[in-house]
DNA sequence: TCCGCCCACTAAAAGGTTTTATTAAAGGCA
DNA sequence: TGCCTTTAATAAAACCTTTTAGTGGGCGGA
């Protein structure tokens, strides 16, 4: 793919005025190039340059708005102080949140943030990478991405739960997470627990299931396996919590609460079950997962499960720093992130009534 | 700020094996660097070559895996392939959205989305603009981003409503949303319609406001100023709104219809309507702007005026390329998009008490 | 007087391409 | 044979820095 230079733009000002370069500065000085940007770089190497100089350079540096080029100095030293950000959908709450953390922390130490999405399709993983490959970012941060990444830089992945070498994890702690739920739960009264489990898509789907399952268990209840119904459809509307929550009731198995996937998956389920006469929670408990901004604000406002969606972003950009610039050996490692139950209007204690059967 | 070079990163594999380059290619074919180049950028000055010769470098090129340096490309060509887009802040509903747009048609043409944020902080607009500047992109889009900004590339600006010389506009008609949403309202019996002024930050709050004050007067009524709140605080949640709808009601004037600036503030006084035993639509109609994906499984889903945000990210990236290619002359000019009035839950007739004074 | 050292810089290479100008060899024609 | 053209390439410059290895001159000391 051949690549063709551009005739440079015209400024409004009409004279195509390049940008001065360090040998501009140079021959107004009088100076070397080499002299300049030993100056400006307050290289180790200027130590032996009189004061006098060094201003005069910095001087001239300011009055002509000398600004080095970073495709010249990245070429030289192999440094582009870029990163590359994958996710499935930069729409999603959930992934625009993890961004929003990821590039504060990578703007404020001086990186580059490419971001780019895949809407779950492995080939444009594939491509996608390879141009971030060409472009030499030094790291990738993949975000709710379950699909081999093959790259000879340093791999950070959220929600990811990978267990490829090399790739540092920054995951929340999912059986914490499923034991404050169906504690919570458990607390009100509710044994008939339905759960959504996520679309085969996203990287925590099996995670969460099974943490929930193993919470249940462990608390002396199961989960009964008519009651849980997996989310299919790849948008990332509460359309998928709807349609899954119709489902649910058309089973005809009783229930008084629902761990659902996500809050959005959780809002969908809501509106089902309010159309059906079910009102939440007095007929039905339903806990969320995440803590999106409008899940307090929903009508009834969501109990949910908080994660630390901007941390882990933060996070996962400090840690590809911190991985970009280790020397081989003290790598840091993979963390967990805590959750947080957030009791909001959206649980309640089980309804007296003995089986509050969902309306067929 | 100095830029120092990093030992290369070992490969997992041991050895430090650079990537293979035009040198290599051509020391292994006894040919030179040029006539791979010419070959493989299949340059018009390539066609000199006979087609033995270039099927062979061909050949090697796919065997050794050859990647040109984005970098020295660049450096060369003086082009980056990459564009910066600017919002206030990634995690909102209402930029995730557009960006989305934007990274797609950027990518989809080769393009590089370089994503950043600035929190309506004036000096993180000039770091942000130079830091882009200093990586050479070719074109800035800004986002709801109402600030002055110096470059000397093409600059698209979405929702930003700028007069300013060179800058290409993407917005909403704004005189058809208001249009939309007055008569609704008008055509169920409302009379006295409340409505919400974005925050001071927001570039939509003027041209919105004036937009909707304009087609009350057009259409024979008026809004009163004290059913005019301003939204206020910088949370991109639906706090602001729930403030200012307690505001409203604290005044004591009475209304049938809210008019909102966004959705998210229209989910917040819904709530705090509520809360005053003011039932929507019953007691009070309330309209949203923006269309979020939330809306429609609100409880009660929410009346809007659509924003096709998206499609407005596209439009944007599809027009920045446009500029970025043009020869100086013949420039694409500014786009509206038209909104669409989606109607739901959240509005009714008016009640038929004649006024439904809130409750104090 | 001569050696070595310090001072204040600089020349040149390197980084990996693209592009312009040039060349060596071969072939055609007078 | 001598001249011109075509063929099949190549050398070198350019893009803009950073970095390594010097350089020339003055000066102190023996």
């Amino acid at each position: 793919m051949p690549i063709k230079s551009r005739k440079p733009r015209q400024q409004a000002e009409g004279g195509g005025a390049r940008p001065v370069g360090l040998r501009d500065l140079a021959r107004h000085l009088g100076l070397s190039p080499t002299t300049i940007s030993l100056v400006l770089n307050a290289s180790p190497a200027s130590e032996a340059i009189p004061d006098a100089t060094k201003q005069r350079v910095i001087e001239a540096a300011r009055q002509f708005n000398y600004r080095p080029s970073f495709l010249a100095r990245s070429l030289r030293a192999k440094r582009t102080f870029a990163a590359g950000v994958m996710v499935p959908e930069l729409s999603e709450g959930y992934a625009a949140l993890v961004v929003a953390g990821i590039e504060q922390v990578l703007m404020q130490r001086g990186y580059m943030c490419l971001a780019t999405s895949h809407r779950h399709s492995v080939g444009q993983v594939e491509s996608v990478v390879r141009q971030l490959s060409d472009r030499q970012v030094e790291g990738l941060i993949l975000v709710d991405t379950p699909y081999p990444v093959h790259a000879a830089i340093p791999v950070v992945s959220v929600s990811g739960h990978r267990e490829d070498e090399g790739v540092l994890n920054i995951n929340l702690d999912h059986d914490a997470a499923a034991a404050q739920g169906i504690q919570h739960l458990l607390s009100l009264g509710h044994r008939s627990i339905a759960v959504f489990q996520g679309q085969q898509f996203s990287s925590d789907t099996t995670v969460r299931w099974e943490a929930i399952a193993r919470a249940a268990r462990d608390s002396g209840i199961a989960i009964d396996s008519r009651l849980v119904v997996q989310l299919e459809g790849d948008s990332p509307s509460p359309e998928t919590g709807y349609a899954a929550a119709r489902k649910l009731l058309a089973r005809g198995v009783p229930f008084t609460a629902l761990f659902a996937f996500n809050d959005i998956s959780a809002l969908g389920a809501i509106r089902a079950f309010q159309e059906r006469g079910l009102r939440v929670p007095d007929a039905v408990s339903v806990v969320g997962f995440d803590d999106i901004w409008s899940a307090a604000f929903h009508i009834p406002a969501l109990t949910t499960i908080r994660q630390p969606l901007r941390r882990m972003g933060e996070l996962a950009a400090e840690k590809l720093i911190e991985l970009i610039g280790a020397e081989n050996g003290n790598l840091p490692a993979s963390v967990q992130v805590a959750p947080d139950l957030i009791v909001r209007e959206s649980t309640g204690p089980v309804a007296q009534s003995p089986r509050p059967s969902p309306a067929s």
